[in-house]
DNA sequence: TAAAATGTTGGGTA
DNA sequence: ATACCCAACATTTT
């Protein structure tokens, strides 16, 4: 479900309530949930391990995890939540929802409660996050994700449009939502080839990124359904979700498209 | 009922 | 190596 601003918006409500927390037990539901290293691994090693941190890497959640002796090595735990995944921190004494997947047991008498319905979420425990989010590309709102560097990038591709903003491995993060958001943005049809921009496209295509990122973080994210309740940017879609209505530029209604296997939704009549 | 859903991965083809 | 298609994962909603 959720894409960066929303994963963003999940990990800035997170931190008050768990950093500083200690895990003290781990319930597996689901196992296929726990990617690696394992069931047992993570149900052994966990415990004891407190919340140092909380922060995002793409569409992962990263938890630093730390023992009281700081020399020791520091565990990161990584969550991805897919289409369908939740983080709730609730009370121990909630009765267990039926498509809870892990439970995260914490000093004080709460618990993290890993949300599943389509069990697609996966979380991983590793001593370095980058064994796990090695091959993503760029952070397309860090400070060297520069207009030249997206310049570089692109310069290396020449597929279509849409896909290639889907690409984990071309830039993090970017989900359906906005990258849809971003080609109306910039103008640009979502089947546009990545070698026919000119300059001035590509700078548009860039800018559009960023501020359809930037827009869905200060709403805190979009919230289509029960998944994801907390965000405001559906409220503000210029084209996802928005079949057969106005675009908000030309008033020519929104279409939309199969690519890739993906619905995209566009202004046939000013992206070109 | 069939289709679609904010995601990723692996296999096969060209 | 890149592009692109399909299937798989699994469940709920329209």
């Amino acid at each position: 479900m959720p894409e960066l601003p929303e994963v963003e918006t999940i990990v800035r409500n997170l931190r008050e309530p768990l950093i500083g927390r200690r895990i003290i037990g781990v319930y597996v539901y689901w196992p296929r949930t726990v990617a690696r290293p394992s069931v047992d691994a993570i149900t052994q090693r966990l415990p004891g391990l407190r919340i140092r941190a909380i922060q995002r890497r793409a569409k992962y959640l990263v938890f630093e995890l730390g023992s009281r002796s700081s020399r020791q090595p520091t565990d990161y735990l990584l969550i991805h939540l897919k289409m369908s995944g939740r983080l709730d921190v609730v009370s121990r004494k909630r009765s267990i929802d039926k498509h809870d997947r892990v439970i995260f047991d914490l000093d004080g008498g709460r618990q993290l409660r890993f949300n599943d319905t389509r069990k697609f979420g996966r979380v991983y425990l590793v001593a370095d996050p980058e064994e796990v989010t090695g091959h993503l590309g760029p952070e397309p709102l860090s400070e060297e994700f520069t207009l030249a560097a997206f310049k570089r990038f692109i310069a290396k591709r020449s597929g279509r449009l849409k896909p290639l903003l889907l690409d984990q491995a071309f830039i993090a993060g970017i989900g359906n939502i906005y990258a849809d958001e971003a080609l109306w943005l910039a103008r640009l049809h979502p089947l546009r080839r990545a070698d026919s921009l000119n300059d001035t496209e590509v700078r548009a295509l860039y800018r559009g990124i960023r501020a359809a990122l930037k827009d869905g973080i200060q709403r805190n994210g979009a919230s289509i359904d029960w998944v994801y309740p907390e965000g405001d940017y559906q409220n503000h879609f210029r084209v996802y979700d928005r079949t057969g209505e106005p675009c908000r530029r030309c008033k020519q209604p929104i279409q939309r498209i199969v690519i890739g296997q993906r619905s995209a939704h566009f202004c046939a009549h000013c992206q070109l």
